[in-house]
DNA sequence: TCTGGGGTCCTAGGACCC
DNA sequence: TCTGGGGTCCTAGGACCC
């Protein structure tokens, strides 16, 4: 059986941790720039704050719902989510870690799994002050559909188990098929055309025509949402194909030299991802992009992909970003978006060497990369900096609202005053 | 005025191999 | 008029997830 945990609200939640007066009142965490809604609490959604809202749109409903507002800090995040799953990975035989919220458990066979499952929450909630829901079934597609469950039907503890045969195909009729875990957008268009609301209607349809329609993706879900168990848990520590780092600018950037800061500063953090998870590259995308929202406005927009010998260097991939950059500006458009992705990436330790072009810079660019990566790892991030990414962060984020890094920096604890007892 | 960031997988079609 | 069979790799685009 699996369990798929998801911590509610996740972001709302870590904010209210260290601040539990903001318990029973509307909280929303925003994206990078303060842009948009990410997080919200119940209170939030009971407002009407729909996910993904360009927070501009709703400034009435939030200053009249006396909503608190975050900025998104992606520090205190990260941290919550690394103490939530250690817990979790202490109760179960095998852990998936999906999301920064979410994680799929293998809990075995035996035993009372429902009364395991409230155990565990109760333990989650009481060490973290996170609260979580779980929902246990068969499959991972099924163990979905019991989360959300137990998140919202009301009196089931936060726990759902969908285990016999008779209740599974029960809470399959009833599920509306754009809940599905792989259901997105278009194919719910396309299964509302086809007259398919529900879960149980999707599983009524022959394999040959769920495969024809929606390729195999389509014919696990079938067979899960009928009980199987066909999409397995993934390790959580596999390597990451492509590793990506873009940016919103929060102010509109029109020169080049700016944009190259950007760039710079993205492919920085892009190969120290890397060379984190111990892997070299072998090409990169580099991206710019207009504000499409502003439609008075000149729209460009471009990529470009530039292979090169696999690596992990800070400098040569700087190099080569600017280059790139340089293939696809065009001065006079008010610039929002850069941003690099690293692609055909591979172990290094599987390296397979030119025997007739060895940079010989390389060995000496790997010991100053490498002793950058301590410094920084010694005294923070971006202690020691490359000149390409400029003085100043220009392109700093907008965050007027974020809260403190309560449990990644000494400067940032909480405190309790004497009078809070 | 103001609209996020980071990923994965699948398919179709073209180029190429013998 | 009529032109084989079997395969791999790559890319772009689309869809999905959180």
């Amino acid at each position: 059986m699996i369990a798929l945990t998801d911590c509610n609200n996740f972001y709302a939640s870590c904010e209210r941790v260290f601040d539990p007066s903001l318990n029973g009142k509307p909280v929303v965490v925003l994206s990078n720039n303060d842009g948009c809604v990410i997080a919200r609490s119940n209170e939030a959604k009971a407002l009407g704050i729909p996910m993904g809202a360009p927070v501009f749109k709703y400034r009435r409903l939030i200053d009249a719902g006396k909503v608190h507002v975050f900025s998104s800090n992606f520090a205190l995040y990260g941290d919550m989510s690394r103490r939530v799953m250690n817990l979790l990975s202490e109760h179960a035989r095998n852990i998936e870690i999906y999301s920064i919220d979410e994680a799929f458990l293998d809990l075995g066979e035996g035993g009372d799994l429902y009364e395991a499952a409230r155990t565990l929450r109760e333990k989650v909630g009481r060490c973290t002050g996170i609260p979580v829901s779980i929902g246990i079934a068969p499959g991972k597609t099924l163990a979905k559909v019991a989360t959300h469950i137990a998140k919202k039907r009301p009196g089931t503890g936060g726990c759902f188990l969908l285990a016999d045969a008779e209740q599974i195909k029960k809470e399959v009729e009833n599920f509306p098929v754009r809940e599905l875990w792989g259901v997105g957008r278009r194919l719910t268009v396309r299964l509302r055309k086809m007259g398919i609301e529900n879960a149980g209607q999707f599983t009524a349809l022959s394999d040959a025509f769920v495969r024809r329609e929606f390729t195999v993706n389509g014919l696990r879900m079938k067979k899960e949402l009928l009980g199987g168990s066909v999409i397995p848990l993934e390790p959580s520590d596999r390597s990451k194909k492509s590793i990506c780092t873009a940016r919103s600018f929060g102010e509109m950037v029109q020169s080049r030299e700016h944009l190259e800061q950007a760039v710079s500063s993205h492919t920085v953090t892009c190969a120290e991802k890397l060379r984190r998870q111990g892997s070299l590259a072998s090409s990169m995308m580099v991206f710019i992009h207009t504000n499409a929202f502003r439609e008075d406005l000149p729209q460009y927009r471009r990529n470009i992909v530039v292979p090169f010998p696999a690596t992990q260097n800070t400098l040569s991939l700087v190099k080569t970003a600017k280059t790139a950059l340089g293939k696809i500006y065009r001065s006079g458009y008010q610039y929002k978006k850069a941003g690099v992705i690293l692609l055909d990436i591979s172990p290094a330790d599987r390296y397979q060497r030119d025997l007739f072009r060895e940079d010989p810079r390389e060995e000496d660019d790997m010991r100053l990369v490498k002793a950058v990566d301590m410094l920084n790892a010694k005294y923070g991030r971006g202690t020691l900096r490359l000149g390409d990414q400029g003085l100043r962060d220009k392109h700093a984020l907008r965050q007027r609202r974020r809260s403190r890094s309560y449990t990644t920096q000494w400067e940032e604890l909480l405190e309790i005053g004497e009078e809070e007892g």
